[in-house]
DNA sequence: CTTGTCCCTCACGTGAACGTCAGGTTCTAC
DNA sequence: GTAGAACCTGACGTTCACGTGAGGGACAAG
């Protein structure tokens, strides 16, 4: 497939495929006319690539941690890297549950009947 | 106390001290020479400030929602935005959860025994 | 009254992950 | 063979949360 095809089957942009290949973390095969061509599997790849973004690992990170997950590569090094980028994660998601523990506490406080709001005001805010 | 023993106390900098004010989510008395003076519970606001940062909160998201958790505004609209946050929070914390699933699943691989490596590699790893 | 440290306000620099033109080529369909 | 859609390569623009000087006041100590 092309990259516009691919683009839309992952909801990525066209730009940012380029970009991903531009950073090493994504690789086509080129037409004689120099179009990029992609194989079904290069969706999969985008979806673990945008994933590893959510997860906030940067470009230089992912491409540090592709060849791992691919089981190309299995060094000492690469498996604490793996472990370190986990923990990275395992550190983030708990900054996030005590940030929305916090606002959790703020929601209730404000939908408790004592802080001033009608239910009609709770009604509205959830239509 | 001033900016710097602010700065220190939080291990913000005062560059973001500084930041935090131009964009509204921290205010500061001034002394008759322009220098910025803060009250003791600027130390939590600013930890409340980088907890909601680390949310993946933008500037301008917090400005909007801290009036809420200080309890000043309660209307439907902000009770919406609060609930939307914290369901963005959570969106985030399973996307987080995947892929610690996912470099989980590849450490598990590349440290079992059939994957080529040694127990000594594995041991090196660790230390 | 000077020294040193902290503080002030501009204001430009930065890095990441793209967005967005410009100008030109390739592919598809009729 | 020609129109139009899709694609190509630069290359500059954008946003965010600050970093980093430049140049100059504020304030406690001696």
């Amino acid at each position: 497939m092309r990259i516009g095809e691919l683009a839309t089957k992952t909801g990525v942009s066209v730009r940012a495929l380029r970009y991903y290949e531009e950073q090493g973390l994504l690789t086509s095969a080129r037409s004689s006319g120099g179009q990029r061509h992609y194989l079904d599997d290069a969706v999969d790849r985008v979806y673990l690539i945008q994933m590893l973004y959510a997860a906030g690992l940067s470009s230089r990170t992912i491409l540090d941690l592709l060849p791992c997950v691919d089981a190309k590569v299995n060094t000492p090094q690469s498996r604490a890297m793996l472990r370190a980028e986990r923990d990275r994660i395992d550190r983030q998601i708990t900054q996030l549950r005590q940030a929305r523990e916090r606002l959790d506490a703020v929601i209730a406080l404000s939908e408790s009947p004592a802080s001033g709001c009608t239910r009609a005001d709770t009604d509205a805010a959830v239509a």
